[in-house]
DNA sequence: GCGAACTGTATTCTGTACATAGACAGTATA
DNA sequence: TATACTGTCTATGTACAGAATACAGTTCGC
């Protein structure tokens, strides 16, 4: 149940390392590339692997923690717990959702990414989601 | 060509206010709901309407100033500008835009958005570019 | 049983970036 | 030409990300 996982982190990046880190690895945990009884690696050889501070990878653990995603406990290995899916389609939280990907989307364009090719993209990733 | 432009700001987000700024005009920018001659508010004036300080606002509009939609220039009002589009469709920021609308979309199941409801939100703006 | 080597935890420190304050300087206009 | 508006600049307080380092629980082989 050992899991290697893959991180790709961009230290120059505005948001913060941990984050990134939090971000990344709930994309695999919702997506199923993670899944319950699995084991992630130690905060110590992650950090290693990124070039960066257990503490951050250990920041980023608590964080998934909280979220119901792990469990980890002092002196353990961290490991993939099931959770139970939270409330749904809260309005607020689609409206906000919303937001963040029309400005994701004008960011995009405003680098020079055609509406073709971002409507392209968006559409894959709607379709895999069925 | 007075634009009162409305925007919503949260000051409990992680994400700095004036990025918050920025990411908001620049989807007005690039939605065509501000287009070129149009005259933003001055800083003290939006600062004002947002409840932050003028300084805030002034760092935004440098930044959309950098990125070439604005001509803000001292003692005068900003104003939107003509810009030409820069390259396009470079393939390894088309990779970080599809990194990004996934994490976006992780968040957003974990929420407990349904799949269902994310691929409508999705097509719904891919839809809106054509 | 015990020690070594592994796990995560807690405390503290430092650099940096956000946001503000307030003086400064250019522009428009009555 | 005075005045009231623009944006600019420099300094400062504060919060937080990230690292250093000492601590403490768990596992496993001997």
């Amino acid at each position: 149940m050992e899991r290697d996982v893959q991180l790709r982190i961009e230290l120059a990046s505005p948001v913060p390392v941990y984050r990134q880190i939090v971000e990344a690895l709930r994309t695999y945990l919702v997506e199923g590339t993670l899944v319950p009884g699995d084991v992630l690696p130690s905060v110590r050889s992650l950090a290693g692997d990124l070039g960066i501070h257990f503490n951050t990878v250990a920041q980023a653990y608590r964080e998934l923690a909280e979220e119901g995603w792990l469990d980890v406990s002092h002196g353990k290995s961290v490991r993939v717990i099931e959770r139970e899916a939270p409330r749904e389609n809260d309005e607020a939280a689609v409206e906000q959702f919303r937001t963040r990907i029309r400005r994701l989307i004008a960011e995009a364009r405003a680098q020079g990414m055609t509406s073709h090719v971002v409507a392209r993209e968006l559409n894959a990733l709607a379709g895999g989601l069925k």
